[in-house]
RNA sequence: GCUCCCUUAGCUCAAUUGGCAGAGCAACUGACUCUUAAUCAGUAGGUUCAUGGUUCGAGUCCAUGAGGGAGCACCA
């Protein structure tokens, strides 16, 4: 038995006697012939699927009468299980055999009788393991500590005071933990941690793996959204030789065989738009880009980003494109489902943490979302409004009075000279609006100048066909109808990169893409939205690292 | 890149005006076959983020640096 840790094995040298007396477990484990670190564990059920069973569990007199157990939810405070149990006659618990494995989150050691919580993806259940009832494993048992993981096999059950519990028979070492896991109670709190070590976070903070879960049922329903209405999922290049697109400051990167400088992503459009020339007549791509710009609670230098386009529609289509993958996302999130593993505890961490959507009275709009102390209200249809009435509205000044619009900017400190009156109108539509708007709100109609790859209003060339979806302020979907004049998008491009310094203009005019254009895109609408913001949304997250697995940190020293 | 705030035991947090660095959980020893933030008795655990400085004395004050957070800037 070793007491110390290998120095070698052991890059702390510190390395408390915590880690000695998890090590000292783990030799223990391999006396005994135990494989420390498990290996393969057929057949095991989730524990939300595990806890569902609990219908099945009964009292069994020796007559053989099955008697269903008493509704422990709401039986009154002194109700005592063991008193029923006499009172119904000699018999026994009878429930069903269940396999469960998981990590261990907590354990309470009373003697020769141990009640151990094990946790998996769907939540958690309790193990009662008796010195009598497991026989030889109860030497493993012994050598147990926080954060391990074990399987079990045993009869499912319920203890006196009526918790749902495994009685195991049978214990099944997986893998040991030697690091001590977080405080068992309050999980992680302090922000560095959870991002570095998201493992411990996701295993131990309350409310972090059902978000990640719902990240994914998001997702899946917004693919699920789109192949329902015939888009096509395709994978563009992530490497640029332009990065385009978007106006963004790019990651540069190098490729050695071909021996040129190549950008990361900045938007998928361009490519995608290509595909459209190409027939491709739906086409979506939900993806990573980056850009390399600064780190904030909105931003992320890289995020997933979702674009659509459809072929012979416009940016009213794109609308209600839009408001179809917000509602149907709100719904998938809510019913839990896409997979059966993903409805058992997941969906009681939901209930525990809100309104218990069971309770008999008054169902709520499954459209009420709540953020932070406020809800936001997603039920279809959404606002659909004017850049210009809500210019009107909020700044108190017409925005077609390029005087009264540039003396309103000059008090809110903006600079107006030489700029162009309708990206001047925008900086204050920006600081005045966009902050009032708690939405969802569409905000439609933009100043063509502003929108370079958008097509212009036949009846008004200084208005583009352009919507944004705004919620409590965020921008979460941004559309067009597309451009698809390839003279009217060269020369847009041309002005654009005349506007921007040298450092700036790594965005180099894509004569490709211009090219494509030549052989004729179909009129177009086009969509993107930041699937990092609409989670954050749905799932109350203030922060975009609370929605992102792995966000950017610093290296550790 | 700029401004402000934070960093104390493995985790969660205390520490009065600058005056002996503490608690809970986790760990260790012991008791307990229906507990559930189990309980009870005992033990051990610290480069107070780092490096300098002021002081009789620094977790506390000052400077510089590191990491994180908020805001600004950037971001059609």
């Amino acid at each position: 038995m070793t007491d110390a840790p290998d120095p070698a094995d052991s890059p702390a040298p510190d390395a408390s006697n915590l880690e000695a007396a998890r090590r000292a477990k783990l030799a223990r484990l391999v006396e005994l012939g135990v494989d420390p670190w498990g290996g393969r564990f057929d057949d095991r059920q989730f524990i939300g699927d595990v806890r569902a069973r609990l219908g099945e569990v009964v009292y069994r007199l020796e007559d053989g009468t099955d008697i269903p157990l008493p509704d422990f939810a709401n039986a009154p405070d002194d109700f005592n299980f063991r008193q029923w149990k006499a009172d119904q006659g000699k018999g026994e618990l009878v429930g069903p055999q269940v396999r469960a494995a998981g990590r261990i989150v907590l354990s309470r050691d009373k003697g020769k009788l141990q009640f151990i919580d094990i946790r998996d993806m769907t939540g958690d259940i309790q193990l009662m393991v008796g010195q009598k009832q497991v026989g030889d494993d109860w030497e493993i048992a012994q050598q147990l500590d926080l954060g391990d993981l074990i399987g079990v096999d045993g009869m499912l059950g319920v203890s006196n005071t009526g918790e749902l519990s495994i009685f195991a028979a049978r214990l099944h070492f997986l893998t040991k933990s030697i690091e001590t896991p977080p405080e068992k109670h309050h999980g992680l709190s302090d922000p560095e941690l959870r991002q570095r070590q998201r493992y411990l976070d996701l295993t131990y903070t309350e409310g972090v793996m059902p978000r990640f879960l719902d990240r994914t049922r998001i997702v899946a329903s917004i693919r699920r959204t789109l192949a329902e209405r015939n888009f096509v999922e395709v994978e563009g290049p992530t490497l640029h030789a332009i990065a385009g697109g978007a106006a963004a400051r790019p990651f540069t990167t190098h490729h050695n065989a071909l021996d040129i400088d190549l950008f990361l992503r900045i938007a998928l459009e361009l490519h995608l738009k290509r595909l459209l020339v190409g027939g491709v007549e739906r086409v979506y791509e939900l993806g990573r880009v980056y850009r390399n710009e600064g780190i904030s609670p909105k931003h992320n230098p890289e995020f997933t980003m979702l674009e659509v386009y459809q072929a012979y529609g416009d940016y009213v289509a794109m609308m209600d494109l839009t408001e179809a993958l917000v509602c149907d996302a709100i719904k998938a999130r809510r019913a839990g489902g896409m997979s059966p593993l993903l409805t058992g505890a997941t969906s009681d961490a939901d209930n525990s943490s809100g309104s218990n959507k069971q309770g008999a009275d008054a169902p709520r709009s499954p459209y009420l979302l709540p953020w932070g102390d406020a809800t936001i209200d997603f039920t279809p249809p959404f606002q659909r409004k004017t850049y210009a009435e809500l210019f009107a509205q909020h700044a108190g000044v017409d925005p077609d009075d390029e005087a009264a619009v540039a003396k309103l900017a000059k008090s809110l400190g903006i600079e107006t000279a030489g700029r162009h009156p309708d990206v001047i109108k925008n900086d204050v539509f920006e600081e005045k609006v966009e902050d009032a708007l708690v939405g969802p709100i569409f905000v439609t109609d933009y100043p063509a100048s502003i929108c370079p790859l958008t097509k212009r209003k036949r009846d008004n060339p200084a208005i583009a066909e352009r919507f944004e979806l705004f919620v409590e302020g965020m921008e979460i979907a941004n559309a067009y109808t597309e451009l698809n004049d390839p003279d009217l998008q060269e020369e847009l491009f041309k002005s654009q990169l005349a506007g921007l310094s040298e450092e700036d203009s790594m965005a180099k005019m894509d004569h490709d893409f211009i090219r494509a254009l030549r052989h004729g895109m179909p009129p177009a609408g086009g969509l993107g939205v930041g699937i990092d913001r609409l989670v954050m949304l749905l799932t109350n997250s203030q922060t975009i690292r609370d929605v992102i697995l792995f966000p950017l940190l610093r290296p550790e020293r």
